[in-house]
DNA sequence: TTGATTTTGCAACAATATTGCAAATCATGT
DNA sequence: ACATGATTTGCAATATTGTTGCAAAATCAA
C-alpha cells in the first residue's frame, strides 16, 4: 500500500498536513489532476499558494510528473516507483477521456521510438492519445 | 506559395487586418507561436481580445493547431493543406529546442501506433519530442 | 522541550483569459 | 461605387490563474 508519510519521509521532505493531505488525493485518485482539481478536493481547505508550491515541490523530487495537454492546464500524476529526484521515467502514455475527461497514466505502455530528420537529437518524448477509456467504453 | 487572403477566403472568413496580419506572421515563422509571441511580434497592435478570439477562429476552421505543452501555455503552428474545419490531421510529431525554445512541428514524422490496453479506444493521438533541434546542433 | 529550519498563509501584485456592448469594418446585392 | 445587413473589433470591466515577500506557525533534530 501506498502510504503519503512513508513517501514524504523517503523524499527527506517535510510531513506537513497540506503535503499528505494533496498525496493521498493522488494516491486515490486514478487519473491525473490539474491545481483546480486539487482546490475542489481537498476537504482541509489550503491556500493557493501552498497548493503551488507543494506540486512544485513535489515534481521536483520526483513525487509526481507534468502531463502536456493542449489547453492551458499543467496535469500532474503520480510517479511509479522508479522517478528519482530530477530525473523522471514517465516515459508513458497518457490516455484522456474525450466522455469522462479523465487522464489516465498507462504505465505499461511506453513511449516509441520515432525516426527524427537529420540533426534532431531527442533527449525526452511524451505521447498523449485521446479517445474513450476502458470504463466509459460499455 | 502560400497567402494569408487566400486562407481567409478559402474558409469563407472575411478578410480584416488582424487575421490577415496573425495569419503572415504564422506564415513567416517556422516554429510554433503562443499569443504571447503574437503580441510581441505584430507591428500593428492589436487588442489582446482580438488575438484571442483570432486564435480561436483559426483553430475551429482548421487553419492553426494545438501542441500540447507542460507548461500551462497553448501553443499554435499553421496545419498544412490536408486540415480540414473540425478534423484536424495535425498526428505529426512535435519537437521542442531545450536550447532555443522552438517549437517545431516535424510534418513528414507521424506519430506511430501503440498498443493500448483492453478496452481504450484511440481517436487521436499527440507526441512531443523535447531535445536539441538540427539548428542548435553546431 | 528548546532552538534552528522549513513551511504556511496573508496580502499585494502580475499575468492571462473571458464577456457584453457600442462603434467600426467587411461582404453582398444592386 | 454605394447602401445595407452581418460580422468583427476595441474598450471596459471582470474573472481566473500564477508569483513574490514576509511574518507567524509548524516541523524537525538534538
Amino acid at each position: 500500500m501506498l502510504d503519503s508519510i512513508d513517501i514524504l519521509k523517503r523524499n527527506t521532505l517535510s510531513v506537513t498536513e497540506s503535503r499528505k493531505a494533496i498525496l493521498d488525493l493522488f494516491i486515490d485518485t486514478d487519473g491525473a489532476l490539474a491545481h483546480a482539481d486539487i482546490e475542489k478536493n481537498i476537504s482541509n481547505d489550503f491556500d493557493r499558494v501552498t497548493v503551488y508550491r507543494t506540486l512544485q515541490t513535489f515534481f521536483e523530487n520526483g513525487i509526481i510528473h507534468q502531463i502536456p495537454t493542449t489547453d492551458n492546464t499543467v496535469l500532474y500524476a503520480l510517479c511509479k516507483d522508479k522517478c528519482e529526484a530530477g530525473h523522471h521515467h514517465d516515459e508513458h502514455v497518457h490516455f484522456i477521456c474525450n466522455l469522462c475527461d479523465k487522464t489516465i497514466c498507462l504505465d505499461e505502455v511506453t513511449v516509441p521510438q520515432v525516426k527524427l530528420p537529420k540533426g534532431f537529437k531527442p533527449l525526452q518524448k511524451a505521447m498523449v492519445v485521446k479517445g474513450i477509456c476502458a470504463e466509459c467504453k460499455n
